[in-house]
DNA sequence: CGACATTTTGATACGTATCAAGGTACGTGG
DNA sequence: CCACGTACCTTGATACGTATCAAAATGTCG
């Protein structure tokens, strides 16, 4: 059974907004679901009746067009929201990328929770604006910037995003060595490359003593500034 | 003096969440202000101190680099809503394309009137939703689409978004006709692209009988379904 | 150990940027 | 009203970066 007091994002989520006797209310609204690497739970142009909050795993919200060319328009982490509440169709599927959880509503009863509790949209309002302007910040990346730059501009968002939120580290710096939840194909999808360019910009950034790669997923960063400059 | 009663966007901007007398407290806090086109209002990394309604033209959201690129990460037009409120920088310039009217207030007081008045956020929230969903979709364009489909995916979007929505028109139909607000370079600048290859495409088009253009800034849509084919 | 999926590397082609020049519309002052 | 200057747009020639096609290498899992 679904037990909001216990979650791991119930500080972190817009449900951070409400108080017990409200999160019980949300609680009898609400089901978990564990997904698999590669599961959907939103399809492209499907009318949207599901909304909800990723508790654990990483998940991408993605285009593609009929000739097999994808664009990874967001990825979501724990504690992010999912889905178009108050009408609209969502233009985008949304995908496991790892094994993940999430908390499902159904549209209509997340729109009647959210008209009934302020404080939850405004703090999904605050969300979405910062993820708004995060879209657009990547626009620039993906209209104007070379692979190099492209590639280079990622790893550093990677070395902070990745930042493990879950224990109180005294310092949120970015780190200096992680795993990319994503494979190459993940990562051209995401900055509109092929699967090829990527892979040589890595090589050429291994060569030059920016970067190591220890693994397939695992990168560290050995030379930040280097990379700062490469990211233009 | 500012009155909001006989605003133009009245009942479509995010003010139309009010009652008079709500108006009449918003009327106290806000300012009208008049721009030239060229003229901006916010600048990439200022602390975002001012939010706006557009009343009136058209302005545009960009981010540009040292070396002279830019990128433009969005556009408004009257009725939507400019700024970052409750906290954040703002990553990019709002600038006037053409001549506009704007409605302004400091964040500060938008966000203390915004808290006092949910009905506000909700559709401050729908309308962010809503660019949130637009911009997702325009990076599928920038990271996926070769100019031609730019050019021809940017054409059409102009024929529903240019619909002038003062006069009450029966139908909402896409235009045949309209005049652009942007220059080619803006254009340019949109679709992540040169001024030159946007001028190749337009040409293009021209020669293969899918656009008219009586004149620098005007646009004919001669075979719609054609223009179509070609946004893929 | 062997089969499959993923990633890397190589050779080549194509699309768009870049550099350069010419043309067209537009506003200003003569 | 026309000549001129300027900004904007178009056209052309070439270069460069990334896609594409192909194959080899590496890692992963039964």
């Amino acid at each position: 059974m679904t037990d909001c007091s216990t979650c791991v994002v119930r500080n972190r989520a817009i449900c951070a907004a409400l108080d017990k006797e409200e999160l019980d209310a949300l609680n009898l609204i609400g089901r978990r679901r564990t997904l698999t690497a590669g599961e959907s739970i939103i399809w492209e142009g499907d009318e949207s009746v599901l909304v909800a909050n990723v508790i654990d795993g990483v998940l991408k919200l993605s285009t593609g067009s009929q000739d097999g060319r994808e664009q990874i328009v967001g990825v979501v982490y724990p504690a992010d929201f999912i889905g178009r509440p108050f009408g609209g169709n969502t233009s985008h599927s949304v995908t496991a990328i790892t094994d993940a959880k999430v908390c499902l509503f159904s549209r209509a009863d997340f729109d009647g929770f959210a008209n009934d509790h302020p404080a939850l949209e405004h703090k999904l309002l605050r969300r979405t604006l910062t993820e708004l302007e995060r879209t657009r910040k990547w626009m620039t990346l993906l209209g104007r910037k070379s692979a190099e730059e492209k590639l280079a501009s990622f790893l550093l968002d990677m070395s902070e995003r990745l930042v493990d939120p879950g224990c109180e580290t005294v310092t949120d710096e970015p780190l200096a060595e992680f795993d990319l939840p994503f494979s190459r194909q993940h990562v051209a999808d995401i900055l509109g490359l092929t699967i090829e360019t990527v892979s040589r910009q890595f090589t050429k950034m291994k060569r030059d003593g920016v970067v190591a790669l220890p693994s397939r997923r695992a990168v560290a960063i050995t030379n930040r500034t280097a990379l700062e400059d490469l990211a233009a």
